[in-house]
Formats: structure tokens, sequence, C-alpha cells
DNA sequence: AATTAGCACTCTAAAGTATAGAGTGCCAAT
DNA sequence: ATTGGCACTCTATACTTTAGAGTGCTAATT
């Protein structure tokens, strides 16, 4: 469909483009080393490429910009992707290791990483397994009739809940029951679970295995996510005034973008995609890219994902998503 | 100082320039049937009160806008609270019901709601107790040598890590190991810990122990906050311009907020207070107003603040941050 | 003595006008 | 096939103009 030259000449356009953020005009692209080619030649080669989709004008009289195909025939096989040096993975490393605190802290700690090694919005989605179960349930006495509930699931998450039951129990009186329900209770069904407990007074026994199935549910819905690099890509060139300032920050809001996450496509663990544009469906964030990976494994899985303009720095953002995202499944594994 | 009449008119132009946020004129007031008088009279009182500081220019022909000695005087004794109705002091305790998960889900809760009753931007700081204390400890085997060590405090706090041990144990072990811990160690320092603990071998021990020690501490610094309402105030009409707004977006990251909140003079739970442009002494935010509330009790409490411009609706949010945080405080009772 | 009408003066915000130059498209020359 | 050349287009920037909103002051009025 294109000629070898076309390629180039739309790999440097692109370039150019991501780096400049101004429309890139044929005289500076005869200006490269690159194309020994003069002016009037690239703009014919440029008029071809806009003919083929790959290109558009802003207006008559102004230099060139990608469109979405553009962009994605640059990502898929044009672009030179800029390899992570050693110093910085192991600076990533180091970085993703300074946590001492549980998962939370952790996948919070991924995200402000990943914003400042790539320098767009990052979001971290907390890993959750198809099929969460208990790993473990504690009663705490706190005082009175008011007792905290724990529960433990495979997947490293903690569900707590303060219950109010019927009379004061002893720590020691709280201790056994736990026993107890950690012996019958692996499957977290109230049916199930109903049957085989029968441990103290029926009433304490339904607040005690709801609030278990409750948690155990609502930890499979809740996919958490951990947001940063706000202010960063609000520094970006396309910023410029303030309708679109404001119309950025509005959509960039945690549960708008955690739809958008979820509603792309399936990304297998050890792939990472990239959707430009209108590729991932939604008609508010058209004019931005998300570069989307997994980490865990088939159990359970997390995402990362890194949002800019589509005008993002691909060949450097696509590496290093990657990379973190790698990094990521070894800890899980080194965690679980 | 001030006569009565001036009074009035301070009052007057605060209340104006809150609901319009443009300079108010002579003519304006004058306008106004609370006042009969001419705007040629308004304006010497104008010029007078601009001599005491309560107004100012913002150039030699625009209207007056109220200094923050203005503001001051006027939240301390000219402006009219407007108390919540009953209706809404109903939907506000709903939706603060409205919870079943832990104690995050509700602060986070706390503050979506707070930022959309009173329109500015909600932060609420989790309660930490001066003096916390292990309440319980629990371990869980995950697999091989990972065990997942969960201690709850007195204040309802939650910590966990993930601890490699030097053997596997079994759950059986590690519920008599927890259970040895909870006898001994209601003290959270390492020394007396120590000494009164010989469970297992030393290394495990120590581990242990160890992550006890700084999960307690962690829990004490770690004031985490909950932040919402930032689209909503960039909304407002201060930020027409894309520098103004990007200043105020760099300002209003988590980090500089809680600092912004934490270093303000001690807010005695069931009082709320106001701090004016400079008052709180935060350079960067001079054009920001906080009112900031308590909740909970001598013992363990937490910090709920509003953040607005300068120009907010004091008589509105004022009684509605005092509002939520007497409702969080009620509900942190129930809860412990 | 307090209030007000009247008016000159100031400053801004908005709209209109001019201008430079960055880029293109195309044609004729190489 | 490539290139120099040139007319044409469009924008962004700066500059100018203008209307009017508001003040401060003085002299008249109550």
């Amino acid at each position: 469909m294109l000629t070898q030259r076309q390629e180039s000449i739309l790999e440097l356009v692109v370039d150019e483009y991501i780096e400049s953020a101004t429309p890139v005009s044929s005289r500076l692209l005869a200006s490269r080393q690159e194309l020994p080619l003069s002016s009037a030649t690239i703009r014919n080669e440029l008029a071809q490429l806009e003919e083929n989709g790959y290109i558009t004008h802003p207006y008559t009289s102004a230099g060139r910009i990608p469109s979405d195909q553009g962009y994605r025939h640059y990502v898929e096989s044009l672009m030179d992707e800029k390899p992570l040096s050693f110093d910085e993975m192991r600076t990533i490393e180091h970085q993703l290791h300074q946590v001492n605190g549980g998962l939370d802290e952790w996948l919070s700690l991924t995200a402000t990483i990943l914003s400042t090694t790539v320098g767009g919005i990052a979001m971290v989605i907390r890993p959750s397994a198809e099929t969460t179960s208990l790993k473990h349930v504690q009663l705490v006495e706190l005082n009175g009739t008011s007792v905290m509930l724990v529960v433990v699931m495979n997947n490293g998450f903690i569900g707590q809940k303060i219950l109010n039951l019927s009379r004061p129990y002893l720590q020691n009186e709280l201790n056994i029951y736990a026993e107890t329900l950690n012996q019958n209770l692996k499957d977290p069904s109230p049916q199930s679970g109903r049957q085989s407990i029968n441990i103290n007074n029926k009433i304490d026994d339904n607040i005690i295995i709801d609030a278990i199935f409750q948690l155990s549910i609502n930890q499979q819905g809740q996919h958490e996510a951990y947001l940063d690099g706000l202010s960063t890509v609000l520094n970006q060139p396309e910023f410029t005034d303030v309708n679109q300032m404001r119309e950025a920050i509005e959509n960039l809001d945690a549960y708008h973008l955690r739809m958008l996450i979820e509603h792309s496509p399936k990304v297998e663990p050890g792939t990472t995609h990239v959707l430009i544009g209108e590729e991932h469906g939604d008609e508010l964030m058209r004019e931005w890219s998300v570069i989307i990976s997994s980490f865990g494994d088939r159990i359970s899985n997390g995402t990362v994902a890194v949002l800019g303009p589509k005008r993002m720095d691909y060949p450097r953002s696509i590496p290093r998503v990657r990379y973190i995202a790698e990094l990521m499944s070894a800890l899980m594994y080194e965690v679980r």
C-alpha cells in the first residue's frame, strides 16, 4: 500500500509531532538528513499519505498531523522502541521494593512510579481473582456487642466489617467461633455456610455468615483503582485553553477511567496493548490513547494502564509500561 | 470601629461578591432595598471601609472585593448562617449510612458527600489515636514460608503485611503463635515484646515482632487522606485562564493538602474553624480558604475539611461541615 | 451636617483591523 | 522523477479603537 519512502516519511512525521506538538511541515522534514529530498517532493508524498488517511491538515496551510490510522501504523510497524537502560530498570525495581505496607500501598506506589516514568496518567487496578476464595476468618472483640470481622482472601485482599452481635462475647469465645468458621467455611456462599454451621445462637450465626458472604462478594466486584499523574499530563501543550482543560479534568475522574479500562478488550497477562483515540470506544476520550497491560497470572490479575494525549511518546512509554507490568507479576509471585 | 451602616454595607458587599464573583459597585448596592441610600453615599462609605482595610479595588475603576480582613469580620460577626433543612439533614445522614465496608470506604464516602453538599474540595483525614494500642494480632498461612500478619488497632485500623519466615508453618501452629502474641504483646514496643516472647526460633520471633512494631508505628504516622471535588471546584469562575488552573491543580495534590491541614492550628473535636487566605500560612494557597472541623473524641480523632476559593459560600458551608463532622463523631461511637 | 446629583476622569474588556509569515499546491523547468 | 519558484490561503499576533462601567470629587440640596 505504502512505498518504502512513504513509510519513512510517516515515521518522521509522527516522531516529529510527538516531540514538538506542532503540525509538521514539508520544509522541516526536508531539513532532516534522513530524507535527501526537497520539500516539494515531500509535499507530494505527504499529499499521498493524506489521501490514504494516515495524516491530516488542521487547516489548508498548516503542517500535517497523524490521524488515528497513522498512529496505529506507526505503533505497529514503524516506530523504534526505546528500551530501558539498566540504570532505569534498576531505579524502577528499587522503587517498587520501597514498600512495607500491604497491597494497597504497593499498588498506589506503582501508580506513582508509572506516572513519573512515562509522564502520563497512571492507573493501577487491584488484582482480583475470578475465583476468589476465603483463606481465613478472624473475629476480634471491640467493646460490648461490637465485634470486628476480618476476612483474608486467597489473593491477599483483606476485608473488614464491624458487626453488632446479640450479646457481648469474650475474645476467647470468638477465637473458638472463628476456628469453627475456618474449618467449615471454605465455600463462601451463605447456603452452604449456613447449613454446616451451628455454633452459637442462630441470630449471630446469620449475622456473621452474611457479613462474610458480603465481603467476599464485594471484593470480587470491587476493582479498586489507583491513580496518579493528573497534574503532570495537564502540562502537555494540548491543554492550552480552559475548556479543554476543564473537559479533561471532568473526564479524568477515577470512576470514568475505571470504566474505560474495564470496557477495553481483555488483556492477557504478559501482553501490552495500545488503544488509540477512538479505538477504546469512549466517545469523550477520543483525543486520548491508552497503553494497557496486565500483571499477575490466570488466577488473579490486575491491570496497569497509562493514559495520555494521542500524541504520547509511544516508543518510550510502551516498553516502560510493559517492564513495570512484568516486574509486578514477578513481585506478585513473591508476595503470594 | 465600624458604624452600624458600614457593617451592613460590608455584609452586603461580601454576600454579593460571593454570589456573583464580580467586584460589586456602589450602584448595585444602591439598587438593593436593604440600603435606602444613593450610590454616592455608598461610595463614601465604601471608601471608608477600604481605608480601614476591609475591602479593596482590583483597579481604580472597578467595584470592591473583600479583603482577607473583610472576610474574617464577615465570618465572625456579620453573616447569617444558612441552617440545613430537615430534608437536607436526612439525606446526608442517609447517605452516610450507605456503607458496608470498613473505615476506608466510609471515609471516602464522607469525602464525596462533603464535596457535593458544600461544593468545594473535601478532605477527610483518617482518625488516628494519640495512643494507639494493639487490639489483636493474627497470622494467616499463605503458601510455603509466606505468612500474612494482620494487626487490629484499638481505633479500628487494620494493618497487614506479608512476611517470609524461615520455614513453612501450618495454620494451626500460627494460631497458637498468634494466641501467645496476643497474651503478651499489648505493649507495641519491640523491646518489651522481645523480652517476654520466646515462642519459636529467634529469627521468626524477631521478624514478626518487628513487623508488628512497624505496622503500629506506621499507623500512627499515617494520616491517610481522602479527597474529592476537584473537578467541581475548578468550575468556579476564578479559574478562567489556564495558568490559574494549572497552578491550582498542582497545589491541590493530596500530599500538599494534607500538609496544609496538618499544619493548621489544632481543631478540638466539636468545633469548626475557618482559615481565610493567608491565615493558614501556606503561601501557595493564599487565594483559598479552608473550613476545618474534627470528629471523634479525645482518644482518636480525624479531620474533615473543605477547601474553596476565598469567595466560598461561608454561610452555607460552615454549618454543613459542622453537621457532617458531628454526624461522623456520632457514628464513630456507634462503630467502636 | 448628612445626603445626593452631576460630571470629569480612569481603566478595562471586547471588538475590530492590520500585518507578517508559515505552509501548501501546482506548474514549469531540470 | 525531482525540484525551484510563486501565487494563494490561513492563522496567529500585535495594535487600535471604542463603549461603558465605576470611581472620586465638588457643588447643590435637604
